[in-house]
DNA sequence: CAGAAAAATGAATGATTATTCATTCAGAAT
DNA sequence: ATTCTGAATGAATAATCATTCATTTTTCTG
């Protein structure tokens, strides 16, 4: 690599640091104030830079919005994929760790459900981040409702469809992560696990007696 | 009653009248543009009146955002009280009737869900909504949590506990109203109300066999 | 019907805030 | 050391929008 584009590759990098820097500041940005009231100022000033600075970086508030959507959106998948690689490889451990990463503070953390929550909330009224949201959720359902089918096969269970347990274990993580959100004192996330894996034991007795 | 009463009356009435059509109009808007988009001349005109009608009658753009909550956690608050009454007076039929309740169309309806999602999204940046709704919650947990020991105690079931039953059911209804919201396309009342009965039907036999 | 009271209007105001841009700064190249 | 380049600043600008209020319209009263 000539030295050229190692300094290239350096400016590249700086500059991709402070997005996401900018990204970081604006997620706590919605976490503290909301989307509706949360300003590029405030963005601005979380990081520690100047007014100008988004608008720099990020052309318009759309635009940060849509690009710290897609990277919250991006740490989810990031996250999914890894749980589902080091779990024992059999559909019930799968299905078993990603219920599991749902709930870990990783991912179940009051500033980054904010942001899901924030953008689920003006979702119906912007195309740009059912899209983005939309590709997440969707690879969620499909890698549940295949998880689901199989440990169903295994166990030759006739109580339930592979449909009713994924919908019904995808809307529990959902409905988690709200009340995480809006009751953190009270919400608590070993109950939480253990409403999981109740249902699991009930629907699915075989793996998780 | 007086002449003057019943004039009194009727403006007052009218005066009301024209406060719903307002958070009717509210509620709309909310889920066409989002919280953070909405303006009060989208409202106005949205209702078919002017500018300023806003400011007259609920003074401020924040009052009317907390009227229009309170107004939908209202509705709902009603609806679930005549569920309850109209139920067959056992635990597993107005159990039953509650999480049916939160599938129909007129609580399982976008313009309301969106509402409340937004809020919802908005709710740790704004102590005035978390009051609002947090006791719409509190009083639903509560009485989901009532119900299902009511069911577990006639049944003596002791592969579940009240509160997983309840952090189950309460969740999924969240998560499903969600889904509602942000997948309508693929949404599907008749599989979201098959997952529920799917979990009642394993989790208490004895009741919806 | 006249006049008073209330409701509604919509143009004007003021505050907020996204965006622009002339200027400064830091560091790399020559 | 000097020049050049891209990054960053922050004051100025422009747009948006909540709010106000003088005026008009509607409704009620005697």
């Amino acid at each position: 690599m000539g030295e050229v584009a190692e300094k290239e590759d350096r400016r590249a990098r700086a500059r991709l640091a402070r997005r996401e820097q900018l990204i970081a500041a604006t997620v706590k940005c919605i976490a503290r104030k909301g989307l509706s009231s949360m300003t590029l100022s405030d963005v601005a000033s979380q990081a520690g830079l100047s007014q100008g600075i988004v608008n720099l970086h990020f052309d318009s508030k759309e635009n940060l919005l849509n690009e710290t959507l897609r990277h919250v959106a991006d740490d989810y998948r990031i996250q999914f994929q890894r749980a589902l690689s080091r779990a024992e490889p059999t559909p019930a451990a799968r299905l078993q760790a990603v219920l599991e990463l749902d709930l870990k503070p990783s991912v179940c953390d009051r500033n980054k459900l904010a942001v899901w929550f924030a953008f689920w909330g003006e979702s119906k009224a912007r195309p740009a981040y059912r899209k983005i949201s939309g590709e997440v959720d969707q690879d969620y359902d499909n890698d549940m409702k295949r998880l689901c089918a199989d440990v169903i096969e295994e166990g030759g269970y006739e109580n339930v469809t592979a449909e009713a347990a994924t919908e019904a274990l995808t809307s529990m993580t959902y409905g988690m992560w709200l009340s995480c959100l809006i009751n953190p004192q009270s919400w608590d996330r070993k109950a939480a696990k253990d409403a999981i894996m109740s249902y699991l034991r009930n629907v699915f007795p075989d793996h998780y007696a």
